[in-house]
DNA sequence: GCGAATTAGTCACTTTCTGTGACTAAAGTC
DNA sequence: GACTTTAGTCACAGAAAGTGACTAATTCGC
C-alpha cells in the first residue's frame, strides 16, 4: 500500500477496521499525503502469491500493530467507483478490535461512523458494507465479543448489543437468552465501578454445537 | 481506473447459476475444450468500465439467454487456488433461476450439486460458497421465490423450503409463518394436479416494511 | 452511622410464537 | 358410494419472549 505502482494494479485489499467507542462504532482511517481525500481506508496491493486474507491481515497489522480479533471478507468492490489506487477491483475485509487494545500507529485515527471525513466513493461503499455486515452477522458470529475485552460484565455485553443493534434491550430477556445459548462463562471476579453493586466478570465461551432454529423465518423485504 | 492494463487479466467474474430440480439443487456448468477440467463455472473478464454486476449478468445471459431472477455477489476468491484463467482474483456471483424457464445454451449443462464433475479448485470453493449463501440468506432474501415460477401452490413453496433447508416442515406451522410475513398473495386460480383437492395458486408479494426480530439471537458457533 | 441513590441480578406473570395431531374439503379411483 | 389422495384449517400444549417488580450490594450525602 505504501508504494504506488506506476501503472494499473490488478486489485487491492482494503481493511475496514472497526471498534466500539463509548456509544458508537468507529472506523480506522489513514491520513493521505497526496490523495484527493485527506483520509482513506487502509489498503494494500497484495504481493504475488499472497492470499487475500493474508494481505488484509498485513494491512491491519500495519495499522494497529497486531492482528484484529476478528476478520472476514465482505466482498469485492469496483463498479466504476473511484479508489485511491488505480485498481479496478478492491476486496474489502472487515476487522474488529476491542477498544482498549486498539492503539493506532501514527498517521491512523479512529472516526465515529457518523462523522467520517470524505472518502473515495469505493471506500465509502466498503464502510457501508461493513456496517451492514456487522449488523447482519451479529447473531451468526461472536461479533460483540470481538469488540469487548477478554473479560467483561453482562451489562457491558448488553450495552454492546444495544449499540450494534441500535435499540434498547430488556435486561431480563437479554440474560435469559444469553443463558440459553451457553456463550459465556462466569469468572470468580467482580468489578466495582463507582457506585452500585459490583458486577461479576464473564468471558466468552465458544459454543460447541449449533441448535437449529425452530420454525421458518420469512424476514426479508427485498423486491 | 478506467484504463485497462495490457497484460494478464486482472480479475474475472464468475457466475454460479443455480436452480432447483425435483429434489436437489443444480449448478450450471460450461464444457471446456482445452482446460484441465472438462467443465467449469461460467466466467468472464470484464471489459473496461464494465461493472462487476454487469459482467456477471452478461455471463448469465450468455449461458441461459436471459438474466437470472436473482443475482448477488458472494465474494472474491483467490488465495492461490487455481482458476481456468490467469487472474489472481475472481469475483463470484450467485444467480438463481426457476427450473422451468432455465434452458441452457449449447455447451452448458445442469449438474446436481452432489454430483459435480471435477472443477478448478477456486471454482469449487465458489460453488461451496454459493450453497452456503443460499442457505444463509434463505430467511433474509426471497431466494425460494426466485427458484419457483411466478405462480405456485403453497405445497410447492413448502417443498422448495424443505429442499433448501434440508429438513421437513410442518404444514400448519409453515403456513402460519407465511401468513404472518405477508409475503404471498392468493390468486383467483386453482390447479388440479391429478388426484386430490385442487390447490390455490399464489404469487410473491414483496414486503413493504420489515418487522424487527423480537429478542436477541445468539445462534452462532464460531470459535 | 444511616438513608437515598445507583447498579447488579433474579423472579413471576403475561403475551406471543411454535410444534403437533386431528380435523374438514375437494378432487380422483375403483 | 367407499376409499385414497392432496389441500387447507383448527385448537391445544408447550416453549420462548416482553415486562415490571422485586432483592442485593455497593457509594454518596449528611
Amino acid at each position: 500500500m505504501r508504494e504506488r505502482p506506476s501503472r494499473a494494479t490488478p486489485h487491492t485489499v482494503d481493511a475496514v477496521l472497526a471498534t466500539a467507542t463509548g456509544n458508537e462504532l468507529a472506523i480506522l482511517l489513514v491520513r493521505n499525503s497526496s490523495e484527493r481525500e485527506r483520509w482513506s481506508v487502509p489498503w494494500r496491493t497484495p504481493q504475488a502469491g499472497e492470499t487475500l486474507a493474508a494481505a488484509a491481515a498485513t494491512v491491519a497489522k500495519d495499522a494497529l500493530g497486531e492482528p484484529p480479533a476478528w476478520m472476514e471478507q465482505i466482498g469485492a468492490f469496483g463498479d466504476g467507483k473511484r479508489h485511491p489506487s488505480e485498481a479496478e477491483v478492491s476486496v474489502a475485509y472487515l476487522g474488529l478490535v476491542p477498544h482498549d487494545t486498539a492503539s493506532p500507529r501514527t498517521g491512523y485515527a479512529w472516526f465515529q461512523v457518523t462523522e467520517l471525513p470524505p472518502l473515495a466513493p469505493r471506500q465509502r461503499a466498503m464502510v457501508e458494507g461493513a456496517t451492514k455486515a456487522i449488523e447482519g452477522s451479529l447473531d451468526q458470529a461472536p461479533i460483540a465479543f470481538r469488540l469487548l475485552p477478554a473479560t467483561f460484565t453482562l451489562s457491558e455485553l448488553q450495552h454492546m448489543y444495544e449499540l450494534l443493534l441500535g435499540k434498547r434491550l430488556h435486561k431480563a430477556s437479554f440474560r435469559r437468552a444469553l443463558q440459553a445459548a451457553w456463550l459465556v462463562e462466569p469468572m470468580d471476579e467482580w468489578r466495582s465501578e463507582g457506585r452500585g453493586r459490583p458486577a461479576q466478570l464473564f468471558q466468552y465461551l465458544p459454543k460447541k454445537k449449533r441448535r437449529p432454529h425452530r420454525g421458518v423465518r420469512f424476514d426479508f423485504l427485498y423486491p
